[in-house]
DNA sequence: ATCCTCCCCTAC
DNA sequence: TAAGGTAGGGGAGGAT
């Protein structure tokens, strides 16, 4: 029973007391469900899948348990393939509008009553008695189509107090909403005292400080680094029993998450809350674009969801209470959390995020109890719930916790995860997310049971050799990832993409500063250094208006460049002279940029312990060790920690900076680019190589070969830095930004049909002063060419943008991936005639079987591959393009599908070939 | 083969 | 108004 608050008593009786009193009620609820052992009741609602909407009596809680004990299940979230009932009081949600509407067989609708009947009956009775009256739909309401949105003020939608059937309460239930109201209020303009007035970050000079501070993102991106103080102290005071590995024998891996975990603790501290939809979320607004965060389980009855505008929230949930956040508090029950479980399993815990962790419990004697008996300490020393799933592996123990929640556990065996797995939405997947779901839906793959028919070799062909063996063993529950204790980092930054505003390049230089002095602290904090610096830069997109998100980056093109240094560094300094080499490359107005990341990767501890050691010698070991000696500088000086001798990439930047090859392009002075200048050398960038008369001569002249080669390119670069004045850069401030929207090209050696892609990519070799050219010496050309070969390398496109408001619009640009095996453009169209043949007659064979799922499944797979094979053979083999064209259209099918398909197989050839050859069409 | 850079994707 | 960070996995394509 939803526990009641002591109606009107509340006031005087203390918190404490009401808190005590909720938590040994939600104590015997977790007992109940946590011991179910399923034998408890008759069984009459087994075959039954529940999912609840919007309000109910009894409550979803209650439905939860009386289906666990009567042999049904209960669903957080729709699946038309797992949901057998939908159970709601009221009429229509979108949800439901949007369910009826659907082609499939929907699950049936009905009322709470039919569970309380038939539990009162002690059997199920007819579902139809206890239908909603179907057309009470809004007027003008089609089937066809009709999504409509729900009004705010429709009447239907189910209210606060609706759910509640017994009258005399109404006014005590709006009571308690009203408290939780006012102390949300209370809270939430507490929290904006320390907040002042709005501001971008040309506008607050503190801006950094104030925006880490009020970032839910950043406190969840930061908080392993905040746990791994704890894990030490811990493991300081802890022996650790090694885990008994009986070779071959089963694991047993448990996942334990908190419930709603930012809204659990919000509850804390507003109990009238409870019971009651609520998120957490910067914003109240009815139109706000503030993100929700986390939303409890009431809430998401209503569809809402982290993640979601809040204006979108309230208008699925209008009766929504808002808490703002309170990092604080989610840091202490973190670690209150990880503390409990760090004490019971020592050694077993792989950290995954504030909220949630990965217990290896191979030979614990009862992984069943132990789940129970953590979740029960969670919660009598934080007042929050944490739901865990035990199975033989990683994946299918988190998929577990998922069904378990909230506030319960589950145990799967391997041949049970499995056959869930196959009921599930293949984006459920963890690993498998917004892109790769477009992807599979492109391909007709909808839920696991479709993804199991595909090969490997197609799940690999379309997504990468790793990536799908990983997705062809997911979708099959296997999962070979062990869990991690002591998991290594491998990297270390910072960045921020909202609210970068700038007139000023000075501004974004500051703001760099800012950017190094965090990374400075935190790898500091780590005891680490690093000698690989990243600059990550969000641009404008050219066009783009002022995004819908209030200060948010909006619709931008992505730029980073990476420059790997002699020696380890984590001095801010240091770390701003990288930046600034970076910046001076990758330039552009200031007013353009809508983001700024710095990250350091290969760490080192300085204990030999690298995570990321060097591995082949070269130059940068040599540097190294000549400097640790202090041989390479006169006087034994040990050379100051960050020459930058230029990575690759940058030694290729750098001669493209001379600007020798580039001639022909006008280079351009950006506003303010001396002031880089003179900031470049009062930091000393360029100088922090020791000059070169300073350099032992002798130590020179014994320097392999390459190995002066690459110095000679250090000091190379150290001079380009030092003479941009007249002349900053060319390639990275391109003066317009041309055809941000053109389509990607095929690798293709058809040197004729190039069309640029970008305005960089404009400079094609031949541009390159032939003459110039040759007076280069020999390794210089090799990197112009290289540089030239670089610069116009595929552009990988995102396969395809997200619909919210930064999204590129109209990208329709398809196919830029699969992998050209080479094997197909030098096959002879007759022995491809007879894969094929024989790759269709599978294809088929389903449909002759009636399988006609199966059949839908395998002709989208075909199709992709038929539209990689397009990309294949439109580079360098039209003949056989055009016979494969024909013989698939030619092919007498009688069914609509396969006409569709090769419609489409067609449609996007010539696109293709339209493309690559400028407008022209294969005759067929 | 393996490494490296510059991305994209995912999860919290 | 709003606070779209952080780290790891991995792919493509080029260099070695
Ligand atoms: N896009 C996201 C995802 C998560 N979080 C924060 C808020 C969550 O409370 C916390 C933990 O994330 P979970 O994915 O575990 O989500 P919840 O704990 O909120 O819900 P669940 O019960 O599904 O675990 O991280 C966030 O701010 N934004
Ligand atoms: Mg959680
Ligand atoms: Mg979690
Ligand atoms: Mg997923």
């Amino acid at each position: 029973m939803e526990p009641s608050v002591p109606m009107g008593k509340h006031h005087g009786g203390s918190h404490r007391e009401y808190m005590a009193e909720k938590k040994r009620k939600l104590q015997i609820q977790y007992e109940r469900t946590a011991s179910v052992a399923q034998t408890e009741g008759n069984e009459i609602f087994r075959g039954v899948s529940v999912h609840v909407n919007g309000y109910t009596e009894p409550s979803w809680e209650e439905i939860k348990h009386i289906m666990a004990v009567h042999g049904g299940r209960f669903e957080n979230y729709y699946s038309r393939e797992r949901v057998t009932h939908i159970v709601c009081t009221h009429l229509p949600e979108s949800k439901i509008i949007q369910i009826l509407n659907e082609r499939k067989p929907a699950p049936m609708v009905v009322k709470p009553e039919w569970i309380t009947e038939s539990l009162k009956q002690g059997k199920k009775l007819p579902e139809v008695e206890f239908g909603l009256p179907r057309l009470q739909l809004q007027p003008g309401q089609t089937t066809l189509d009709g999504f409509r949105r729900p009004t705010p003020n429709d009447e239907k939608r189910p209210k606060m107090d609706s759910g509640k059937a017994v009258a005399a309460k109404t006014s005590g239930v709006d009571e308690s909403l009203n408290e939780a109201l006012r102390v949300a209020e209370e809270a939430r303009s507490s929290c904006a005292v320390l907040g002042g007035r709005p501001r971008s970050a040309s506008h607050d000079p503190n801006f950094m400080d104030t925006y880490f501070k009020a970032s839910r993102l950043h406190f969840i991106g930061t908080w392993k680094e905040r746990i791994e103080n704890l894990m030490i102290k811990v493991s300081q005071e802890q022996v650790v029993p090694p885990i008994r590995q009986d070779g071959h024998f089963t694991r047993a891996i448990m996942h334990v998450d908190m419930d709603c975990f930012f809204a659990s603790v919000a509850m804390l501290k507003n109990p009238h809350a409870r019971g009651k939809p609520l998120v957490v979320c910067h914003s109240n607004s009815n139109q706000g674009r503030a993100e929700v965060s986390s939303a409890n389980y009431e809430a998401r009855k209503f569809g809402v969801r982290a993640n979601m505008f809040i204006g979108e929230a309230k208008r699925l949930c209008p009766q929504l209470i808002v808490m703002p956040y309170q990092f604080d508090l989610y840091q202490d029950v973190s670690e209150a959390v990880y503390l409990i479980m760090f004490e019971m399993f020592p050694g077993r815990v792989q950290p995954v995020s504030c909220d949630e962790a990965y217990i290896d419990a191979t030979n614990l004697d009862d992984p069943i109890s132990w789940a129970s008996k953590v979740r029960s300490e969670i919660f009598s020393r934080t007042g929050c719930t944490a739901s865990a799933g035990i199975s033989c592996n990683m994946l299918l123990s988190k998929i577990a916790t998922g069904r378990a929640k909230p506030n319960g556990q589950l145990f799967v065996s391997f041949e049970e995860g499995v056959a869930f797995l196959k009921s599930m939405k293949v984006a459920e997947l963890p690993g498998v997310g917004w892109s790769t779901r477009q992807k599979l839906t492109a391909m007709n793959i909808d839920i696991c049971a479709d993804l199991v028919e595909v090969p490997k070799s197609v799940l690999q062909q379309e997504f990468g050799q790793k990536t799908g063996e990983l997705l062809f063993n997911h979708c099959r529950g296997i999962d070979g990832r062990k869990v991690e204790t002591q998991p290594v980092r491998k990297s270390i930054g910072a960045e921020v993409n909202w609210g970068v505003r700038f007139n000023h390049e000075a501004e974004a230089i500051k703001f760099m500063e800012d950017l190094c002095g965090e990374i400075q602290k935190r790898l500091r904090h780590a005891k680490l250094k690093g000698r690989c610096v990243t600059l990550k830069l969000k641009r404008k997109q050219q066009g783009a208006n002022e995004p819908y998100k209030f200060l948010g980056h909006g619709k931008c093109d992505n730029l980073s460049k990476s420059l790997t240094l002699a020696s380890c560094i984590d001095d801010a300094k240091e770390l701003m002279n990288s930046c600034l080499s970076l910046w001076q490359s990758m330039r552009f107005p200031a007013n353009e940029l809508r983001g700024v990341g710095i990250s350091v990767t290969r760490l080192d501890n300085g204990q030999g312990m690298c995570a990321s050691p060097y591995k082949n010698g070269s130059i940068t070991r040599y540097l190294v060790e000549q400097a640790e000696a202090g041989a390479l500088v006169e006087g034994k000086q040990p050379l100051p920690g960050n020459r930058d001798i230029g990575g690759r990439s940058s030694a290729k930047e750098n001669i493209q900076l001379a600007g020798k090859p580039n001639q022909p392009l006008k280079p351009e002075q950006s506003p303010g680019s001396k002031d880089v200048c003179r900031k470049m050398c009062s930091l000393g960038s360029p100088e922090t190589l020791p000059p070169l008369s300073q350099v032992d001569k002798e130590v020179l002249h014994a320097l392999p070969e390459e190995l002066k080669v690459e110095l000679e390119r250090a000091y190379q670069l150290r001079m380009n830095l030092q003479q941009p004045r007249g002349k900053p850069t060319r390639k990275s401030f391109p003066k317009a930004r041309k055809s941000p929207r053109a389509k990607p090209r095929s690798p293709s050696q058809t040197a004729g049909l190039e069309i640029p892609t970008r305005a960089e990519d404009c400079v094609t070799f031949t541009q390159v002063d032939p003459a110039v050219f040759a007076e280069l010496p020999k390794h210089i050309q090799r990197e112009v060419k290289a540089t030239y070969t670089h610069s116009r390398r595929v552009i990988r496109t995102r396969l395809f943008e997200r619909n919210r408001d930064d999204a590129v619009e109209g990208v329709d640009q398809g196919t830029q991936r699969g992998s050209p095996s080479g094997s197909l453009l030098a096959q002879p169209w007759d022995s491809f005639k007879t894969e094929l043949e024989s790759r269709c007659e599978a294809i088929f064979e389903h449909l002759s079987e009636g399988h006609v799922d199966k059949y839908t499944v395998h002709l989208g797979i075909f199709q992709q591959v038929m539209f990689d094979v397009c990309g294949q053979l439109v580079v360098g083999n039209l003949e056989t393009l055009r016979l494969l064209l024909r013989w698939l259209l030619r092919k007498t099918v009688h069914d609509d599908a396969w006409k569709v398909a090769v419609d489409q197989i067609v449609r996007h050839a010539q696109h293709l070939v339209g493309s690559s050859y400028a407008g022209g069409t294969l005759r067929l």
